[in-house]
DNA sequence: GTTATAGTTGTTATATTATAACATATCAAG
DNA sequence: CTTGATATGTTATAATATAACAACTATAAC
């Protein structure tokens, strides 16, 4: 489990390796890595939380970037169709992969204190779906778990 | 697993079991099953598919109930919040419980062409998160798996 | 029986999230 | 150089969801 998220560690470390893997992944599969696709990618590497579309468009905004909704949405689809980030549906919100180059069904950490993710990687989830899966004959193509609740940080704050 | 969604099955009784279980549990805990609820529960009983809170709307407003978008909202606020329907966030709609009265995290077997969706009860995937959560120091509250892919009877079509 | 009280519904307005459609620009391949 | 593919700029609008307040209803408290 990646419970970096909610612990100290290095964060900065965290997003250089994520944004060199992205360049390689992008290169060998000859996908342009745009500026803005690179800067929303820093964006959403800059903590770990989910950012929704909009907050994205401010932070494009004062970078001088065109500050239209596509410019953010195009980007973010650039960047989930591609596995280099995930879209949270629970909070219309988009975090940065923890797992690049990993193939894996996502599951997430929510924090609904202070909206931390933190990203799991649950091999076994889409083992038991898929057994689940196979019973009623449905075919899995991807798979999400969203898990809410309250975060080590947070949970301090509430019972010291 | 309940498969049943994508199987032939009596969908009268399906109905008519669930809408009894609803009113039994409503009566236990007090809460009030208004007709614009009751309404609105039938209506996501109907099929085994997911309806957005407008397309409800729409049918409440044919059967001569206020149309304005909180009506919908809050009956199904109600509806999910006592566990008597879920939310699909993948795709911003709703759906009856297909489990009522079992405590249940959900999970959803989303078909991407006919958008029927079947509820599994996964028992162990709350088991498997929770293992993973402890790790991390995180407590979860509610957990939600939706996975996409293609149902049994979409699958015939397309390879008959 | 009147009066609080809590819960529900009606209604208007608006916020938030997301996409369509078309014009323009860039760049590599032929 | 021009064609085609991909990306960005821009305007407009669609789809989803909530805030805020008024009106109604049942019931419990007095």
């Amino acid at each position: 489990m990646d419970s970096l998220a909610f612990k100290k560690h290095n964060h900065k470390h965290c997003i250089e390796n994520s944004i060199s893997k992205v360049e390689l992944m992008c290169e060998n599969a000859r996908l342009i890595l745009t500026p803005v696709r690179k800067r929303v990618l820093e964006i959403l590497l800059k903590e770990h939380q989910a950012l929704g579309a909009y907050k994205i468009l401010d932070i494009l905004r004062e970078d001088g970037f065109s500050s239209q909704p596509p410019i953010a949405y195009r980007a973010l689809d650039f960047l989930v169709s591609n596995g280099f980030a995930h879209k949270i549906e629970r909070l219309n919100a988009f975090i940065a992969c923890a797992h690049v180059g990993e193939k894996h069904s996502p599951a997430f950490l929510i924090c609904r204190m202070c909206e931390a993710v933190g990203e799991a990687l649950p091999i076994t989830t889409k083992g038991i779906l898929n057994e689940t899966a196979l019973t009623a004959d449905f075919v899995i193509e991807e798979a999400v778990l969203e898990a809410e609740g309250i975060c080590p940080n947070c949970k301090e704050v509430v019972t010291p």
